[in-house]
RNA sequence: GCCGCCGUAGCUCAGUGGAUAGAGCGCCGGUCUUCGAAACCGGGCGUCGCGGGUUCGAGUCCUGCCGGCGGCACCA
């Protein structure tokens, strides 16, 4: 926002007027959406702040500002207010044109450039291949890609990760589990390795193998089953994302680390670095560790991040050779720095705390800034139907799929109910709110927004009207306060870039849809009584109203519909 | 026990250290002869978990309790 520059600026001329003592002037110069209207859009209590400072009183240094304010189009009066607020109100004129400038940009419209063209990169999801997605997956997902479309606006060079894993022991298991139930599908004995996948889904690639293959793959090891069971279930949680608007760019296997040998020598250079011991124990582990030892417990690889702040240190190497996801987790990362991103933006539950802390903690023992790294840590996600709790457990198989919650409730609602609250809140999934499609469901309401100036256009079509050459200056105090309140966007997206909030956009779309409903039962545009000048000016409004609603609905994953 | 997140209206939740704390749902009552009523209009609801502290100013920052959830593996 310029407004705070320009207030920035006044207060230097104040300064270089002797209006106002000498003093560091802060870098942010705080301006927020006022929450008095009446007074302006914008309130600044940057006085107020720098009292102490100035060694003046408040209401004074804002005056001082408020002399020395730079003229610009888009501000229409500036005032003082005790105890000292400076309250700006926008120019009526420069407003109303805004409807033009929207207009003009069409799909584009409040692209920022916050991001001047660097780099970033939303990992997200990265579920291993070994299931259906989850709900707990699907709020990763919605999180990360909104994220990705928020970037994208404020104006990053977005790509969309999937990380993933097909080498481990729950693959083999995979693998074993679909050879089972394929051997059956056929009508031979044979039953799941303990800790097998009980879930049918396996049963049916099992069949759609019979249905391809025939016997011929009776005698084929459980290796060739995993890769099969890897493509079905690939495809499926392609399909499944794709069904709630996301979609990857790269899909990134962690064997590759393995393969290129990057993992071996991120541990090597741990090692140079001084981060590495070989023990049986940790480091200052307790008695009651020692104790628990067996005798025969042969020595791991330990990382040092104790070093680094950690409580204790983490084990890079099991005793067997086999590396813990802590070593190539940060190989990957390193990979991704390597990549010349700018930002790395990866979407967590909160359960992997430890694991990005870690990870960080890597990449700073290895010589590397962290700081393009940003994680987003999600709380769980409940179903509540009836009033009563389900918890989402894969450990008990008993878990509700994606594709059951998008079948049920359709992938608009889930996108927005998920999106609508804060990551770091438990979310409660209200399946009978969800399911209700009225009035009772803020989707449907932000939608139809959408859907009554689609409307509005189809009729003013079909009467060969049209809004060229619209005055935008008769447009009345409802149809301004919507203007003011479709400027919001930009500021919104931006603190939710900043924040990395993209629950805000899901809040200010209600608020945006809440303004626009009275406005369209109040404010008709083909109606007998309404002039041919104001229709016009009115329906040039309605157009960049749509724009505007197709805007953020896409921003949000959601679908934009001309008729519901 | 230690660490993290959360605690705001009946419910689900917003709330960048600033002015009189908000929304949706739920509840009650009204409104369709003209662009879609999945809408609009009116009605009330608070010890911001509790106690200290910092500040000109605290729901917001610090601290101690209380409660809910999660994490404390040579699983990922």
């Amino acid at each position: 926002m310029q407004l705070a520059a320009l207030l920035r600026q006044a207060i230097l001329a104040a300064q270089h007027a002797d209006a106002l003592p000498p003093f560091d002037v802060p870098q942010r110069v705080p301006v927020q959406r006022s929450n008095k209207p009446e007074l302006g859009e914008y309130a600044s209590p940057v006085a107020m702040q720098l009292a102490k400072l100035a060694r003046r009183k408040p209401l004074e240094i804002a005056q001082a500002i408020a002399d020395h304010m730079p003229p610009a189009e888009f501000i229409g009066e500036l005032v003082v207010a005790p105890p000292g607020f400076l309250n700006i109100r926008l120019d009526e004129n420069w407003l109303t044109q805004q409807v033009e400038t929207i207009i003009a940009a069409g799909a584009d419209a409040f692209t920022l450039s916050l991001g001047q063209g660097q780099r970033a990169q939303v990992e997200c999801v990265s579920a291993n291949p070994t299931g259906p997605l989850t709900v707990g997956h699907t709020r990763n997902g919605i999180i990360g890609s909104t994220m990705a479309n928020i970037l994208r606006a404020v104006g990053y060079d977005v790509e969309m990760e999937y990380y993933f894993n097909n080498a481990g022991r729950q693959m083999r298991v995979l693998g074993q589990s679909l050879q089972a139930r394929y051997l059956q599908a056929l009508g031979v004995e044979a039953s799941l390795p303990e800790d097998g996948y009980q879930g049918d889904y396996l049963a049916e690639i099992a069949r759609e193998l019979v249905a391809k293959y025939g016997e011929s793959l009776r005698d084929e090891p459980w290796e060739r089953f995993k890769t099969e069971a890897e493509a079905a279930m690939f495809a499926w949680i392609k399909r499944s994302l794709a069904a709630i608007n996301i979609t990857f760019d790269v899909f990134f296997n962690e064997n590759s680390l393995y393969e290129n040998g990057s993992v071996w020598r991120t541990l090597e250079q741990l090692e140079e670095r001084g981060y590495v011991y070989r023990a049986v124990l940790r480091e200052g582990a307790s008695e009651e560790e020692r104790a628990k030892l067996s005798p025969d417990a042969k020595e791991a690889v330990w990382f040092r991040t104790t070093k680094l702040g950690d409580e204790e240190d983490r084990v890079l190497v099991k005793s067997s050779g086999e590396p813990t996801y802590v070593l190539p987790d940060i190989a990957y990362h390193v990979n991704k720095l390597e990549r010349g991103f700018d930002l790395l933006v990866n979407v967590l539950g909160a359960d992997h705390i430890v694991e990005a802390q870690t990870v960080r903690r890597g990449l700073q023992a290895l010589g590397y800034d962290p700081e393009p790294l940003h994680v987003i840590l999600y709380q769980f996600v409940t179903l509540i139907e009836g009033g009563e709790q389900r918890k989402m457990s894969t450990r008990r198989g008993e878990f509700v799929t994606q594709d059951e919650l998008v079948a049920d409730v359709g992938a608009d609602v889930v996108r927005y109910f998920i999106l609508a609250r804060s990551p770091s809140s438990h979310l409660e999934f209200d399946l009978d709110a969800a399911r209700e499609q009225s009035n009772e469901n803020p989707v449907y309401y932000i939608q139809n927004a959408h859907v009554r100036c689609a409307g509005i256009f189809r009729q003013a079509e079909a009467r060969g009207f049209d809004d060229a050459d619209a005055d935008l200056s008769l447009l009345g105090v409802r149809e301004r306060d919507f203007i003011r309140k479709m400027l919001e966007l930009p500021e919104v997206l931006a603190q939710a870039y900043e924040e990395f909030a993209p629950h805000k956009l899901a809040f200010y779309a209600l608020e945006l849809a809440r303004q626009f409903h009275p406005m369209y039962d109040e404010v008709r545009v083909l109606h007998s009584e309404v002039s041919p000048e104001l229709a016009r000016a009115r329906l040039r409004l309605y157009r960049a109203a749509r724009i505007v609603f197709r805007r953020v609905l896409e921003l949000m994953g959601m679908s934009a519909p001309d008729v519901m």
